[in-house]
RNA sequence: GGCGGGAUGCCCGAGUGGUCAAAGGGAGCGGGCUGUAAAACCGCCGGCUCCGCCUACGAAGGUUCAAAUCCUUCUCCCGCCA
């Protein structure tokens, strides 16, 4: 792979013309890329960066995978505004598994180094973490916007926040990484890194950002807690929903970061958008996910017509009180909820919309009842 | 250690004795529209055996016919100073 196919997207690439010197060199490269395990899910945000490993990965060089599993007791206050929790080790423990397999979605796990940041950090003494901490400056780190802000609002930076980025710095000494990658809000985090490892003696690594990825409402960045994330491990019906619902405005943006071998946005926003699913299905659920997806979605939402792979409910004869009904065999909340679904037509037998309170069982009977866009379920009776 | 500020529904945020299940905004949900895009629209938005009842405004207790609002104690958070 050419050199500038490997810089395509970055956003961030420095030193300039360090990258370029070191592949006309030959030798295959550390390249590095963090993860902090402090959401159960990697989403298509993650991707994005990913698939940039991945290419240097297929380029012959060495992906190095780093979840951060110490690090993320920490979290990144990256582009954070307040402090943010403390996880438990358990918690992270559990992400770190379902990330990793997660990752290979996109990695090649036969040439993927991956490694914990646990591996130095659990045992590490005060006398390393003095040297690390001599590395850089107090100043140096306040830099730093979301710090900077902070501190002139008045708003608390704890000193383990301060922390972060120097455990960060410290995994590419210890990884002896060529080039780290990131988003672009990593990039005082990778610069750092360069810092650091010039302390520690060592050629300062590459720093490559990309961009990041747009959440499904189109405006804040992808992400879980945000809500408006696509997870790479989600059904491909979910993910294909989901990239419908993304607004027109982030079509081009989309391909670009997520497909950029693919043909763009081309025609109909629409139709364009119907791409995209099925690629986004096709890549994470094997080829033809993505034309199962669309044809789910077409039957629920086009058509407005129940799946045809609907779950049973059993009811006994008698009269059924509908709102247990939803909360029991559908899933709504509670039943005030269903009342207030009732209320408003959002129920229906059949495609018929229903008002009714309490209904005979007989009249639900192998009939497919409806709440609201995405719940059903048919009636079976017992006897 | 001293001084001060604050804890309200999923989130932000009004509310200083009754008309408060609690303004407003956001999120969310239902409907309509549609290309489940966006925008605008109508309705809902604590729970329940739902024209009524129950539980709620950090916790516990108290005053009162009546408290998110007053008093007491407690817990937690935050800022400034040391």
């Amino acid at each position: 792979m050419s050199t500038d196919a490997l810089i395509a997207r970055a956003v961030d690439l420095q030193p300039p013309g360090d990258l370029a010197a070191r592949l006309a060199t030959g030798t295959p490269l550390r390249v590095k890329l963090g993860v902090d395990p402090t959401a159960p899910d990697i989403h298509l945000g993650h991707a994005v960066v990913l698939g940039k490993l991945r290419e240097f990965q297929d380029a012959g060089h060495t992906a190095v995978l780093i979840i951060g599993d110490w690090t993320a007791r920490v979290g990144d206050p990256s582009g954070r505004s307040s402090t943010r929790p403390m996880l438990s080790a358990e918690e992270i423990e559990a992400n770190a598994e379902t990330y990793q397999a997660q990752a290979f979605t996109i990695l090649d796990p036969e040439r993927t180094e991956v490694r914990r940041n646990g591996e130095w950090f659990a045992e590490m003494g005060l006398e390393p973490l003095f040297r690390l901490a001599a590395s850089s400056t107090v100043n140096q780190l306040l830099r730093r916007r979301d710090f900077a802000e902070r501190m002139g609002d008045d708003r608390p930076i704890s000193v383990l926040e301060l922390l972060y980025p120097l455990m960060q710095a410290y995994d590419s000494v210890m990884l002896d990484a060529d080039v780290e990658l990131g988003g672009t809000d990593q990039l005082f985090n990778l610069m750092l890194g360069r810092e650091v490892q010039q302390a520690y003696g060592r050629r300062p690594q590459v720093a490559m950002t990309l961009p990041i990825l747009p959440g499904t409402d189109g405006v804040r960045r992808m992400s879980k807690s945000s809500g408006n994330y696509i997870g790479v491990s989600e059904p491909p019906e979910e993910q294909f929903g989901k990239v419908m619902s993304v607004p027109d405005a982030q079509m081009a943006e989309f391909y670009a970061l997520l497909f950029p071998g693919a043909q763009g946005p081309e025609g109909h926003p629409n139709d364009d958008k119907r791409r995209l699913g099925r690629l986004v299905a096709d890549q994470f659920h094997g080829e033809g996910a993505g034309e199962v997806a669309e044809a789910h979605f077409d039957r629920l939402f086009r058509d407005r017509r129940a799946p045809d792979d609907v779950r049973e409910v059993e009811v006994p004869p008698g009269i059924v009180h509908i709102p247990a009904l939803l909360v029991d065999g559908l899933g709504v909340a509670s039943r005030s909820e269903a009342r207030r679904m009732l209320e408003q037509g959002g129920v229906s037998v059949d495609g018929e919309v229903i008002a009714g309170v309490d209904v005979d069982a007989a009249a639900l009977a192998g009939r497919v009842v409806r709440a609201g866009k995405k719940r059903f379920a048919r009636i079976r009776l017992t006897d």
